[in-house]
RNA sequence: CGCGGGGUAGAGCAGUUGGCAGCUCGGCGGGCCCAUAACCCGCAGGUCGCCGGUUCGAGUCCGGCCCCCGCAA
C-alpha cells in the first residue's frame, strides 16, 4: 500500500505534536508543511521559528511560510505540484480559503480541541477553562470554507475538574489528539467513517484572548478569579498591581470562605486587601478569598508567597489594583 | 543595539549624603511546657555577581563584563 501523502498546517507546540505523531506512523509521508512566517519574539527579538518549523527543519521537510493563502497563486501552484492525498490543518492560525481547500484529492481534516459545535474560534481550551467548563473534547473534522463548522468525523470526550491549567491541559489534549487523529484519518481513508453534520443551532464561538483580559478584578468572584489563574497560566498570565509594580498569579490557588475567616480577619474587608490567614497568604474577593502559593513581582523569579511576604513587609494589609 | 527591574548569610529583603554589613524566616544550642510548627535566651552563617578605576576609606561613586527577571512579540 502506497504511503498517503499528506501536507501539514499548523503552528504551535499543539500543531507539533500532532505532527510528530503522524512523523511517526509508516502509513504517512509529509510532503510539505505550511505554518506562519517566523517573527521576532523572546527579550532581544530574535527571529523565532515556530514549533512545527523546528520539526520540519529537523527531518528536512520543504517548509511554506506564506503571510497570506488568499489569491496568492504561486502558493497555489506548488501545493498542488506536490499531489498530496490529504491535508491536516491543526492550529494553523488563519483561514484557509477554498481554492486551496480543493486541493488535495480526499480532503481537509482538522483537529480543533473543543466539543464542536461548542467553543468555535480561536481559544477553545482557554475559553472552557475560563468559563469553569465540566467537560471539553476533541474533534476531528473535515474542513469548509467556515471556521470550524465543517462535518464531524469523530469526538472524543475529556472530564474537567476545575483544577487543571492551560499549559497542562494543552499538553495533554495535544498527547489525545495524536493516537485519534492517526486512527482517524485511516478509517475515514478506507471509508469506515462517515461524516456527519455539526448542530449549528449549538454553535458557540471563542475569541481570541485579549491581553487586557489578563489583569485580576479583585471584585470578582474568587471562583471566577480562580479560573483565570488556571485559564490564562502561563500565557498571558494573571496579574494585579502593588506599589506600582506588576504581581503574577500562578497557580494553585485555593478558595477561602468568607465565614471561616470572618472572625480573625474580619479587618480584611475591601476587595484585593492581603491578609494572612493560618500562615497563608489570602487575598480578599469580590466574593470570598484566595490563597495565594506562588507569585512573582516583576524584575524577580516566582517565589513562594511565604518568602514574598518575609520579604516585602509592608505588604500585608495593602490593597491590590 | 526594542523598553525596564534586579544580583547583599541557606531563603526572602533593607542598607539614608561613601565611615565597624542589618531585618524576617530557616539552621544549631539552651530554656519554658503534658506538649508544640507557639513563646523566651543564645550561637553560627557574607570575597555585598565578576574585573578594573576614583578615595585615607567603596555594598554605596565611575567604566567594562557575566547572570536572572518583567514588558513587548
Amino acid at each position: 500500500m502506497n504511503k498517503t501523502k499528506i501536507i501539514f498546517f499548523g503552528t504551535p507546540e499543539f500543531a507539533a505534536t500532532c505532527l510528530e505523531s503522524l512523523l511517526n506512523d509508516s502509513d504517512f509521508e509529509i510532503t510539505a508543511i505550511v505554518t506562519q512566517p517566523d517573527k521576532p519574539a523572546g527579550r532581544n527579538q530574535e527571529i523565532t521559528f515556530s514549533p512545527v518549523k523546528q520539526i520540519a527543519v529537523e527531518k528536512n521537510i520543504q517548509v511554506f511560510q506564506p503571510e497570506t493563502l488568499k489569491d496568492n497563486s504561486e502558493i497555489i501552484t506548488q501545493l498542488k505540484d506536490l499531489e498530496a492525498d490529504l491535508f491536516v490543518v491543526v492550529a494553523y492560525g488563519s483561514i484557509i480559503p477554498q481554492t486551496i481547500l480543493d486541493i488535495p484529492r480526499s480532503g481537509v481534516i482538522n483537529v480543533h480541541p473543543s466539543l464542536l459545535p461548542k467553543y468555535r474560534g480561536a481559544s477553545p481550551i482557554q475559553s472552557a477553562l475560563l468559563n469553569g467548563e465540566k467537560e471539553t473534547g476533541i474533534t476531528i473534522m473535515l474542513v469548509d470554507s467556515k471556521m470550524d463548522h465543517g462535518p464531524i468525523l469523530v469526538q472524543k470526550e475529556i472530564e474537567l475538574t476545575g483544577e487543571e491549567t492551560n499549559d497542562l491541559l494543552h499538553e495533554s489534549i495535544a498527547k489525545d489528539s495524536t493516537d485519534l487523529l492517526n486512527q482517524t484519518i485511516k478509517d475515514y481513508l478506507s471509508g469506515k467513517i462517515k461524516p456527519y453534520e455539526q448542530d449549528h443551532n449549538q454553535a458557540t464561538f471563542c475569541k481570541t484572548i485579549n491581553k487586557s483580559e489578563a489583569k485580576i478584578d479583585w471584585s470578582n468572584t474568587a471562583q471566577e478569579i480562580k479560573q483565570k489563574v488556571y485559564a490564562f497560566y502561563p500565557w498571558p498570565g494573571t496579574w494585579t498591581m502593588w506599589n506600582n509594580k506588576r504581581i503574577k498569579i500562578f497557580p494553585p490557588v485555593e478558595i477561602l470562605e468568607k465565614e471561616k475567616t470572618a472572625s480573625a480577619e474580619a479587618m480584611a474587608v475591601k476587595a484585593g486587601e492581603a491578609f494572612m490567614s493560618d500562615k497563608k497568604l489570602v487575598i480578599s474577593c469580590g466574593q470570598n478569598s484566595l490563597i495565594i502559593y506562588k507569585l512573582q513581582i516583576e524584575g524577580k523569579k516566582e517565589m513562594l508567597a511565604e518568602e514574598f511576604v518575609r520579604g516585602y513587609k509592608n505588604f500585608i494589609g495593602s490593597v491590590l489594583d
